[in-house]
RNA sequence: GUGGGUAUAGUUCAGUGGUGGAGCGCCAGAUUGUGGCUCUGGAUGUCGUGGGUUCGAACCCCACUACCCACCCCA
């Protein structure tokens, strides 16, 4: 038990660092092109934040948060999701008040969810996600989805596909709403218990059980996009028009109405093709009720979130993750005892010079530091014996056996010219 | 929350009731100033945890925990 993590979550290993670094270093580069700059919020809110952010009748909110009573009994929950966070921190930032729109980014925000674990499912997972606040454009949210492909496509991951919907705006969802129900009418009672609860609560979700006799009855129903109002079906198309301008691809799919309830007009998913087949790699929409909800000025906002694990996974089905960088340049070893001392002045002055350089901490044999440093660099600098005589120090390419000695006077500056 | 599978060395796994193993990795030696190849030797296990059955349990039974996979939902 000591030694192990908690269920559902994962060390990173310093044998995947880079991974990582190169993926979110990717993130930066996409979003800074885009004009977002990173925001960091909080790992914990007021669980209030969550349960009018996210919504009361969402799985989300319903069974998967973890909330506890901090010392001062406050409700405290670690976050479930990005998008609340950033909106409360543009609130009490008020950065409304600033020319809008106003784009940030967060990275590598852990996200909380207690859920059973499973593939690219975990307990604490890690998103990027971006947000904008003050575009009312359709333009916003091409953006998004255009970053986003530039992101996966820089990372060499492609067989992905985007749905895209719309799910209409307070003046015309509760207009769907009414026809949904009257369509279904007497049949609700043959569906499944949670769609019960749905037709009241939230109708639209409806359409997304996975129950078969469900889907049976739900399949001829009403379609929200043919309900939108005037506004939401102008956007819809303006986003549709835009994605084709870029020639990305996309596919209409009127059963994706995500698990938050914030969401309003569109909503998009990027989801995998290959591996784990139909997981969701990347989820968002617009927003446009949220500040306002949250106790902000009515503002339009839209935004995505997307998991750095599940990323991960695509980049091992794409064969494309980058190959480890080398722990260190040069290996300092020395060739008796005596001669320690001199093999790590060398090692430290070869890292003032800004070479990567390491020595031996083992006390290990010349033998066993040759073959330690067989591991881990291409060059070995050895220092002592005949050559402390001459005052050089030996250096060893690993890869094509060359030797060369080198004047220890100037060895640090030497060795870094002659190793690049 | 539900269902299926799994748990033995650092790792991948074999071992079906009678003295715990192999490959790879790790350490050392052959090589007294030089890694990778070869050869030789070595270390490491409360056989997931706790109970039970038995003269005897890694093996059979029960419970728990974790991991993997799936449903639900989501990143």
């Amino acid at each position: 038990m000591l030694t192990q993590a908690p269920k559902g979550t994962r060390d990173m290993l310093p044998a995947d660092a880079h991974l990582w670094q190169m993926i979110e270093a990717r993130m930066r580069e996409v979003a800074a092109l885009a004009g977002y700059r990173e925001v960091r919020t909080p790992v914990f809110e007021h669980t209030e934040l969550f349960l009018r952010g996210v919504g009361g009748t969402t799985d989300i909110v319903q069974k998967e948060m973890y909330t506890f009573l901090d010392k001062g009994e406050r409700s405290i929950t670690l976050k479930p999701e990005g998008t609340a966070g950033a909106v409360r921190a543009f609130i009490e930032g008020r950065l409304y008040a600033d020319a809008l729109p106003c784009k940030m980014y967060y990275l590598n925000a852990p996200i909380f969810r207690y859920e059973n674990p499973q593939a690219g499912r975990l307990r604490e997972h890690h998103q990027f996600g971006m947000e904008c606040f003050g575009g009312s454009q359709p333009t916003v949210e091409a953006e998004l989805i255009s970053t986003l492909f530039s992101l996966l496509s820089g990372l060499g991951i492609k067989n992905l596909s985007v749905h895209i919907n719309s799910i209409g705006c307070k003046e015309c969802r509760p207009k769907y709403h009414a026809a949904l129900k009257d369509f279904l009418g007497e049949r609700i009672s043959e569906m499944c218990p949670t769609c019960r609860e749905r037709f009241e609560r939230n109708p639209l979700r409806i359409l997304d059980c996975k129950e078969e006799k469900c889907k049976a009855i739900v399949k001829d129903a009403p379609s929200m996009l043919d309900m939108l109002c005037e506004g939401c079906h102008d956007h819809f198309e303006g986003l549709k028009t835009l994605l084709s301008a870029q020639d990305i691809g996309y596919a209409i799919d009127p059963r994706i109405v995500r698990g938050l309830d914030y969401y309003t007009r569109t909503v998009f998913e990027i989801i995998m093709q290959t591996g784990r087949e139909g997981l969701a790699l990347c989820g968002g929409g617009r927003y446009d009720a949220l500040v306002e909800e949250l106790g902000g000025p009515a503002t339009p906002a839209a935004g995505f979130g997307i998991g750095l694990e599940r990323i991960l996974i695509e980049l091992k089905n794409a064969g494309t993750e980058p190959v480890a960088p080398t722990i260190t340049d040069v290996y300092v070893a020395a060739i008796t005892d005596d001669d320690r001392t001199e093999a790590y002045l060398l090692t430290q002055k070869l890292r003032t010079a800004g070479v990567k350089a390491e020595c031996d901490h083992a006390g290990r044999s010349l033998k066993a530091q040759f073959k330690f440093a067989g591991k881990i660099a291409p060059f070995v600098a050895v220092v002592g014996g005949d050559e402390r005589a001459r005052g050089t120090v030996l250096l060893r390419n690993m890869n094509t056996r060359e030797q060369q000695e080198i004047p220890l006077a100037t060895a640090p500056e030497a060795i870094k010219q002659l190793i690049e």
